[in-house]
DNA sequence: TCTGGGGTCCTAGGACCC
DNA sequence: TCTGGGGTCCTAGGACCC
C-alpha cells in the first residue's frame, strides 16, 4: 500500500499558522510580482476565484468580499515544507517528497495496521507539530492513492481527512465517481481526446485497450492505466538532483535598455550557480531567454532565446554570468520592451569528476571563492556579496506589497508571545 | 498600468556509424 | 525491374505535474 499525503491549500494554510485570526476567512496568495492568485483557502475557493487569476481583474472581489492577500512568500513556504515532511518521514522508511505540499509514503509491512487509524495519527500529529491540515490518501497503488487523497479532501466532514481504497469494490467506486479530466496524468488535451471518445470518468479510462491507451498517451498513460487498474507499476522515486535549473522572472516594468537586462540575467545566472553548489553540480551548457510582454497586442513582439556550450563545466557564479551576459548579446535587439527574461543551466556533470578543458581553463580559484561566498551569504542574509554586474542598491526587483514575515527562518520576524 | 515559476518524461525524425 | 540491416545520439516539440 501507498499513502499520498498532500497539505490542504499549502501556501494559504502556512500563512494562517502565524495568522490564526484569518481561520475560517477567506486568504489567497500571489505569485511573484503579485501577479496572479496561485493559492486560495477554502473561503476563497468558494466565493468563485479561480487558480491563476491575474491579481489585478480581482482587486474589487478581494476588497468586496475582505479577501486577506498575501505576497508569495517562498522562504517560508519551504521551510514550514521541511517540518511537514520531517514529521511525516517518522511514519515509514521509503518515503518520496513529490513536490513542495505532497508526498508518497510506502506503506509496504504495514498489513497489520490499521491503515484509517495510522493516517489519523500522522494527521493530528502534522497539525499538531506544524499547524498545517493534511489529506490522506492510501491504497495499493500510486495513482489509486492520489484518487485517495481527493476523497480525503473532498469529503473532508465524513472521511476526517483520511480514506483508504482496499478493495476491488471500493476501487471502483472511487474510479467511477472521478472525472476522467481529474486524473492524476491526464491533462487537458489528453482529457479533451478521452471525452470526446466518450470516455467521461477515470473508470471508463481503465476499461480502454492496452494498445488504444498506448498508441493515443505513449507508455505513459499505459502504465497510469495500469496503475490505476491496481496493478502497481509506478514505484516510489527517490529524489534525484536535477537535471536542469531555472532562475526566470518577469520584470517589474518594461525594460528597454540592455543594460536593464544584462543586469538582471546576471543575477539569474548567479542564483542558478547558488542552485548548482547546492547539489555539488557543474553545467555544461547554459540557455538565456528574453521576451516581451506577451499580452500587450499593441506593442511589437519579440521573444528569442539561446544556447551556448560552455568550455568546461562549472557552477561558479562569476563564469556563468559572464557567459550568460555574452549569450543575452547575441539575442538581445533594440527597439523592445522586454518584460521577462530567463537563465536555464543544463546537461550537469557532478562536481567531483569535472573534465579538464584541452583549450580553455576554468579558474581554480573560484572554488573556494565560492565557498566563501556561500559560507558569507548563509551567515548574512542572501545576495548580502554580489557581483558588481549585478545592481548594488535592489537586491528585489518585484511587487510584493503583501508580504508576510519570515516568521521562521529570519531571527528578527520571530512572533513574541505575550505571556 | 497590472497577467508566475520551475520541473519531468517520451516520441519522432534527422544525422550519423558500420 | 530489383538497391540491406542494425544501430546510436541528439533535438524539438508535446504532454504532463505542482
Amino acid at each position: 500500500m501507498f499513502a499520498l499525503v498532500d497539505c490542504n491549500n499549502f501556501y494559504a494554510s502556512c500563512e494562517r499558522v502565524f495568522r490564526p485570526d484569518l481561520n475560517g476567512k477567506p486568504i489567497v496568495v500571489l505569485s511573484n510580482n503579485d501577479g496572479c492568485v496561485i493559492a486560495r483557502s477554502n473561503e476563497a475557493k468558494d466565493l468563485g476565484i479561480p487558480m491563476g487569476a491575474p491579481a489585478f481583474e480581482y482587486e474589487k472581489v478581494f476588497q468586496q468580499q475582505k479577501v486577506h492577500v498575501f505576497s508569495a512568500n517562498f522562504a517560508l513556504y519551504g521551510d514550514m515544507s521541511h517540518r511537514v515532511m520531517s514529521v511525516l518521514s517518522d511514519y515509514s522508511p521509503d518515503m518520496e517528497i513529490y513536490s513542495i505540499d505532497e508526498c508518497f509514503l510506502s506503506l509496504k509491512g504495514f498489513e497489520f495496521f490499521n491503515l484509517q487509524e495510522y493516517g489519523m495519527l500522522m494527521r493530528n500529529k502534522v497539525v499538531k507539530w506544524t499547524g498545517i491540515p493534511i489529506s490522506v490518501g492510501i491504497a495499493p497503488t500510486k495513482a489509486l492513492s492520489k484518487v485517495a487523497n481527493r476523497i480525503a479532501k473532498k469529503f473532508s466532514e465524513r472521511t476526517k481527512g483520511v480514506y483508504i481504497i482496499d478493495s476491488e469494490e471500493s476501487r471502483i467506486k472511487a474510479l467511477k465517481w472521478l472525472k476522467v479530466e481529474d486524473v492524476w496524468g491526464i491533462g487537458r488535451q489528453h482529457a479533451k481526446r478521452l471525452q470526446a471518445q466518450g470516455v467521461k470518468t477515470a473508470y471508463d479510462f481503465t476499461l480502454l485497450n492496452d494498445a488504444f491507451v498506448r498508441k493515443q498517451m505513449s507508455i505513459v498513460g499505459l502504465r497510469l492505466k495500469h496503475d490505476l487498474q491496481g496493478i502497481p507499476t509506478l514505484n516510489l522515486d527517490e529524489v534525484q538532483p536535477k537535471k536542469n535549473i531555472a532562475t526566470t522572472r518577469s520584470f517589474d516594468g518594461n525594460y528597454t535598455k540592455f543594460e536593464q537586462i544584462s543586469e538582471r540575467v546576471s543575477t539569474f545566472a548567479v542564483s542558478c550557480a547558488e542552485k548548482l553548489r547546492k547539489q555539488n553540480s557543474c553545467c555544461n551548457s547554459l540557455m538565456v531567454f528574453v521576451h516581451t510582454n506577451r499580452h500587450r497586442k499593441d506593442l511589437p513582439q519579440y521573444s528569442r532565446n539561446i544556447v551556448i556550450q560552455l568550455p568546461f563545466a562549472t557552477n561558479s557564479s562569476i563564469e556563468l554570468s559572464k557567459f550568460a551576459v555574452q549569450a543575452l548579446k547575441q539575442i538581445f535587439k533594440e527597439g523592445y520592451s522586454y518584460k521577462k527574461a530567463g537563465v536555464i543551466v543544463q546537461d550537469f556533470t557532478p562536481q567531483d569528476s569535472v573534465q579538464k578543458s584541452l583549450f580553455e581553463e576554468r579558474n581554480e580559484k573560484h572554488i573556494p571563492l565560492m565557498k566563501a561566498v556561500d559560507k558569507l551569504n548563509a551567515l548574512f542574509g542572501q545576495q548580502k556579496i554580489r557581483l558588481a554586474s549585478q545592481d548594488a542598491k535592489r537586491v528585489w526587483k518585484m511587487k510584493q506589497e503583501k508580504l508576510s514575515p519570515n516568521y521562521t527562518t529570519k531571527l528578527s520576524d520571530i512572533i513574541t508571545i505575550k505571556i
